[in-house]
DNA sequence: TTTCTTATGTTAACTTCGTTAACATTATCC
DNA sequence: GGATAATGTTAACGAAGTTAACATAAGAAA
């Protein structure tokens, strides 16, 4: 009689994961109770993987990739470099808001740290990555100098941090972007403004 | 003999809370581990806060405070309408860096509910008030009309989700200021980038 | 095939946590 | 002074993460 559990179980608990995450947040993901969904001793999950550090470390290394294929196709449908920054912007906020659980775990503070999962730190380096080459590669017809090489990298900073904030402040209702516009040209909006240009009050009707 | 605990101990589990917040951050504030360290039965906080996320309100209220605090200093110092937005940008992620912990409850999702906790939603409130009206409140001559104050306030989101953005990515160890600069300027330079302008890469030195 | 080893399960325990109930003491108000 | 509320305490419950000890399956070695 199959007393024991048969066939992939790291997969199937790695899939039950996802599905609690997805409706509960890191938070909600209980070791204990994600084998008992999964049909499995309470202990079983630890042959499988390091803990629950461990586990959640696979959800992130899948949340990340997700995020850089999405980010990459973004950049990729826009030749123009003006307007890539502005899709990857669009690219970055869309994803946070499209899975915010995941959006949190792969950058909040329960998301295990990334000097013990080598793999972990890959998979954020490489989304990372695909943010600052989409960034700072102009058609470049020379060679950048060090004060041009310095002011993109400052220019990759700006781009991603207003969609990291744009990002954290939907998800956490802090901004609630508007029902009557579509998310992406509300972001675009959000991206484009330009603070050194005051708001202009003493215009004539 | 004074077998009872003395004195004013609603306060002292909240000092008590604060420095075990500061070096270690929500998720290491356990209650049992406060009562213990205040020297009080394991209960005992229970007469003082509702639960945990008394406590947490309790702290993210006083948080709250001291944020809305130094952002209004920052704007008052400023009487341009530029220069107080990036000065306000400035104090926004100072705050964060020097107290990343507060910063992170008040933010992220260990923060008790705002509904549950009028006193907490009116502390937040009060804090975003200060960023908007010091975004927004440009001398005015005339009164303005309602694209100019939707812009307006397009405006002041677009100045809080940078600051919010930098401020997270720095606290996080996703951006690494420059050791060679100091806080306030980098992040000024972070603010002021625009983004529209692409990186001339055909200037001839 | 038989046996040894390893991978994978299971159960049972340990510790910590948040919370509550039941009881004890102190303070306050009439 | 005595009732009543506020503030303590201890003890317990259930859930969590983790580990140890043990059981079974699968595969390599003989």
């Amino acid at each position: 009689m199959g007393k024991y559990h048969h066939g992939d179980v790291r997969n199937v608990l790695l899939q039950q994961a996802e599905n609690i995450l997805t409706d509960e947040g890191p938070a909600g993901l209980s070791l204990r109770r994600l084998a008992r969904l999964t049909g499995v001793s309470e202990a079983a999950p630890y042959r499988h993987f390091d803990g629950k550090d461990g586990i959640l470390a696979a959800v992130a290394i899948a949340a990340f990739e997700r995020f850089a294929e999405q980010l990459e196709s973004a950049a990729e449908s826009h030749p123009d470099h003006e307007e890539r920054i502005m899709a990857l912007g669009a690219a970055y906020v869309q994803f946070a808001v499209e899975n915010p659980q995941h959006f949190r775990l792969i950058f909040g503070r329960e998301r295990p740290p990334l000097d013990q999962y080598p793999e972990l730190r890959d998979a954020a380096d490489n989304a990372f990555d695909v943010l600052q080459r989409a960034v700072t590669s102009v058609d470049r017809k020379a060679e950048m100098t060090l004060a041009e090489a310095a002011s993109a990298y400052n220019r990759a900073l700006a781009a991603w941090s207003r969609a990291h904030g744009i990002a954290m402040l939907v998800i956490d209702g802090m901004i609630v972007p508007p029902a009557d516009q579509d998310l992406s040209s509300f972001v675009l909006g959000l991206l484009a403004e330009d603070l050194t240009m005051p708001v202009n009050t003493d215009k004539a009707p």
